[in-house]
DNA sequence: CCGTCTTTACTTGTATGGAAGTTCGCGCTA
DNA sequence: TAGCGCGAACTTCCATACAAGTAAAGACGG
């Protein structure tokens, strides 16, 4: 009944609608397309020299990751940044994290890759370049996930943090990074100490840090959220 | 900068597209298509008379939720239930579910939603009806994470919740429905006398009932499991 | 001057044809 | 008979054309 399994997952070279979905997915991300800017059928494909189905295609797969809105018959516009969806992933995550930070210290396992994500943000810290100092705070979280043993459960963390990741592209250029590492050290002391209930509140009052921002950002900058 | 917002989000007639993914979504979550099984766009388009257009975008949405898998120029296929992301899965419902728990235990909501879903089970329980019974076990859950003031995370959990819903189609025949019964009723008692602790034991408990159920589901039906 | 209707220029949605690639099977060769 | 090669039939992918619908601008009537 059920057909041959796959022998090569891997795809050697994505398709090209796929490719317009990537470098779509990382402009929103990065805040390069705006929340409610338009976006054109036409006016990707022209840009990208193709036609307007794979175009289409890759606005579909952003919708259905929840970074556009296609409106019919209308036009398709950048998501703006919901709170409740905000909201809703950092309740979840802080259950999950708060979750796995109890098993890492009950696991007592190596934990040199997280003091090597803590030393890579330090160096994006001081270069001031704020990319790379979120994408060593996504790789200190992810392998806190590999350290408990359950690295699939970031992946799929990953879509709710994507919403996330969008709002904190917009906040680290004006909040406290220093807070934010010395948090990660906090966190990484506990699981050193194998200390269950302070790496969950570790962990805990780390990703609370975020009930503050969004107010903030929400003010400064309306048009962008919904909510 | 920002466009305006739109005045109606609510689609009064989805797109004929839209009506072929919901359609399938919900054939793959009944397991009327099974794991493996293939999928061709041009028999799908005849079937519901149109063309291969419009069948292509509802297997792109499909993929893009982890049900099927596109694979160029090759064919499309079911997804197979991926272990990892069942336990993935099960282990973020699992956090998120008793800190949700919690919160019940403490606010002393009203509850009657959550007697009403397990009368409702009652009923389908008695009249053998498999579907309703799962519907009702969704609803249960769904009714405690509106009780504990954060209806939008079940939104969250439902995509994550797909793979595990499949499983139960397959072993809801086979399992004890009156264990599952009673394991809601448990979770009912401890939230109802505000018994913190309690709800979240009865909680991780019931959703670790699935840990059993899984390795025997995929020793029954090899062929519809990956991992 | 203001309201209303019509036209026009856009948008996304769908249909169809062909291009690129994979798979399977038949026939040839050793 | 075993192994190789080629071709036919299939798949998804992309391009193009057309259809349906929206919205905004302009003409017209009051």
């Amino acid at each position: 009944m059920a057909d041959d399994p796959a022998p090569l997952p891997l795809p050697r070279s994505a398709s090209t609608a796929q490719q317009v979905h990537d470098w779509l997915y990382s402009c929103v991300l990065r805040g390069d397309l705006l929340p409610g800017q338009r976006l054109s059928e036409t006016e990707i494909a022209a840009r990208v020299g193709l036609s307007r189905q794979p175009v289409r295609e890759a606005f579909i797969r952003l919708a259905e990751n929840g970074l556009a809105e296609i409106r019919p018959q209308r036009g398709t516009y950048i998501g703006r940044i919901s709170m409740r969806a905000v909201l809703s992933a950092r309740l979840i995550r802080e259950a999950v994290e708060s979750d796995l930070a109890r098993r890492v210290a009950g696991l007592r396992p190596d934990l040199s890759a997280l003091h090597a994500q803590i030393a890579a943000q330090q160096m994006a810290h001081a270069a001031e370049d704020v990319p790379a100092f979120i994408e060593a705070d996504d790789r200190f979280h992810a392998a806190m996930a590999e350290a408990a043993g359950a690295p699939e459960v970031w992946q799929d963390l990953d879509r709710l943090k994507a919403q996330m990741n969008r709002l904190r592209h917009l906040s680290m250029r004006v909040f406290d990074r220093a807070a934010t590492m010395a948090q990660h050290r906090a966190i990484l002391e506990a699981l050193e100490a194998g200390d269950a209930g302070a790496a969950e509140a570790a962990v805990r009052a780390h990703l609370r840090q975020m009930l503050d921002e969004l107010p903030q950002m929400a003010a400064a900058h309306p048009a962008y959220f919904t909510d």
